[in-house]
DNA sequence: CTCACCTACCAAAACGTTTTGGTCAATCGT
DNA sequence: ACGATTGACCAAAACGTTTTGGTAGGTGAG
């Protein structure tokens, strides 16, 4: 055994009376081997508990397997709630999609912000939700790694890569359902992240109003901020002179405290009021009345961009990109009405 | 340059005409080197825009600088909702934490379903919330790497490195706090997950319950059903012939579902029924009327086992272990009764 | 019988660092 | 003036694999 106290290849080599090499061809079933031979070595190797140091095989084959993962919306608030289980159950699908594949996924905590650890060795990244002009989409792409992200970075539109869904077309058909159920005066409320997510909702909202001769009611509140922000969102709504009959939240967050607020003010949801969000979470599903919100199928998300990336690790052709994921639409009590 | 496209310690020493070795001494600040060849060293090195390889460095050094995260309850449940954003913040907070010590953290989604990937080496691991007897915790600890686990495996009394807080205690604290509130009759719904957050809920409300002379009230319900287990169990509770007033639910989850179907069956909240949960989470804060709850801190409990493992790689006299971090309970309408 | 071609195996190089164990010249103490 | 010490540097070994480029012996075709 080496002095590290590690089974080398070449401790299965002695003790199976081969070379280093025929033991490495026999675990990598390259070469060609007698049978006899094979299985002596395999026996050995399996009686000294001998595994490949991953680091050697690393060097010599110049990867390392494993991927970054970077969620910048949680990067910008510190980890803590807020949509979350969007982001968890990406980052579960992503992980296990990976780890099918032989490769590990590392959480990276902003990248830019913090000294980038010496000892951090990617094959590619993934980032979630990149802000426009993202300087951890940016870093890692100055890396030289393969890196595919969950949304695009609008100001760099040569960056193919990504994928998402379609979040214009999936607006415009929750506009087009509440308008069906009756509302006249849909008020939309996004999030502040810059990122191509609120962008498009917002880009959406006020071309549908127009084509629907809608005055558009649009506000903004940061992602960061508490549900109470909700509250305060909810009450100036509806204290305006000329207030909405239907109120979009792109978050599920969001629309809970709105319709919260609502309902404390004393409007009927969703006799006087309809509330939808863009993101299904379980407030969404908790909050009574249950509110419509559309899925966005984080765990098909998570898993086409490893997939994606992955392709490419692989130097396949790769499927074109970017790729659209479809969301689902729940509707729930909030808009309940007949048409 | 080297024939991979990449700028090796070589190219820097040929550029500035030294030898590795004392590219390798400027750049790790370790030999005697003079002051004038240093810098031209560090120029050089800067131009040709230098970057240690780091696997070779891992192969040398015998580090990875890799730390894997195993977050049991959610390989038990495939990583969909459900108390997420206690393991969100616990995750961001160890994955903060390692990045600052210069160590990446590797979500690995139960490594003993799937193959383990041969390119996965890991300085040490992490274990969230291990079940009872926990394979995961047995398989890195069978590789002889360093383990601190998040709550302690009650099948392994040897493994001390562990982090958590004194369940049993602040169970009680809720306990006496319902009671203090009037409460005489309190049920507890547990979870069914076989780890010691539970065993240890269950354990301290038999005891308080004994020592208060009340007859217990013990439910159970998976953590893997949904909301409308919460339902289920609370019409159960209420419809008993002799019916709690007061319910302590371990996830804030089921907590704000019970307390919604109890509204729902005409029961004032906190009038007649009073509701406390184990777990502050989003549904808690959001519930109407807010519910009181233990944050159970896994930001402290994420830094606090990452920091513990990073002391024993360090080869640091360690902290004693196993370490507790102390819960805050946040009271809010749901108990709030004047005394 | 000889040449070519297999089969079964191996020695050495390569991956890019860090560390070990030097060498050589200049300086210091006596 | 001479041995000891120090400062500045370097060649080679080491980490544990995989891959390259072999060799040696056996077998089939001509």
């Amino acid at each position: 055994m080496a002095p590290s106290g590690r089974v080398t290849i070449r401790d299965v080599a002695r003790a199976a009376g081969v070379s280093a090499t025929t033991v490495s061809h026999v675990l990598n079933g390259k070469g060609a081997v007698a049978a006899a031979t094979r299985e002596r070595i395999l026996r050995t190797a399996a009686e000294l508990r001998y595994q490949a140091n991953p680091i050697a095989q690393s060097l010599r084959g110049g990867r390392t397997g494993v991927i970054a993962l970077a969620i910048r919306p949680l990067d910008a608030i510190g980890y803590t709630l807020q949509g979350v289980d969007y982001f968890v159950r990406l980052a579960g699908a992503a992980a296990t999609s990976a780890l099918d594949h032989g490769f590990g996924l590392m959480l990276v905590p902003d990248l830019t912000r913090r000294s980038v650890p010496a000892a951090m060795n990617l094959d590619g990244g993934i980032v979630v939700d990149p802000f426009v002009g993202d300087p951890v989409l940016a870093e890692l792409l100055d890396r030289g790694l393969p890196v595919v992200s969950t949304g695009r970075d609008p100001a760099r539109p040569e960056h193919i890569w990504w994928t998402d869904t379609d979040n214009r077309a999936e607006t415009r058909r929750v506009l087009d359902l509440l308008r069906e159920r009756g509302a006249r005066r849909i008020a939309v409320v996004a999030g502040t992240d810059d990122n191509a997510w609120n962008h498009d909702t917002v880009e959406a909202y006020l071309s549908w109003a127009h084509e629907h001769g809608q005055e558009p009611i649009l506000e903004r509140v940061p992602e960061k901020r508490g549900e109470t922000a909700g509250a305060e969102i909810g009450t100036l709504l509806l204290s305006r002179p000329n207030p909405p009959d239907a109120v979009f939240a792109s978050t599920g967050r969001h629309a809970a405290s709105i319709a919260r607020t609502a309902i404390a003010l004393g409007w009927d949801i969703p006799g006087r009021l309809l509330i939808a969000a863009g993101s299904d979470s379980e407030q969404t599903r908790f909050a009574s009345p249950a509110i419509t919100a559309l899925d966005l199928s984080p765990e098909a998300t998570g898993r086409l961009a490893m997939e994606l990336l992955l392709q490419r690790l692989a130097g396949e052709p790769g499927s074109a990109a970017p790729r659209i994921v479809p969301a689902t639409l729940h509707e729930r009590q909030s808009t309940a009405r007949p048409h």
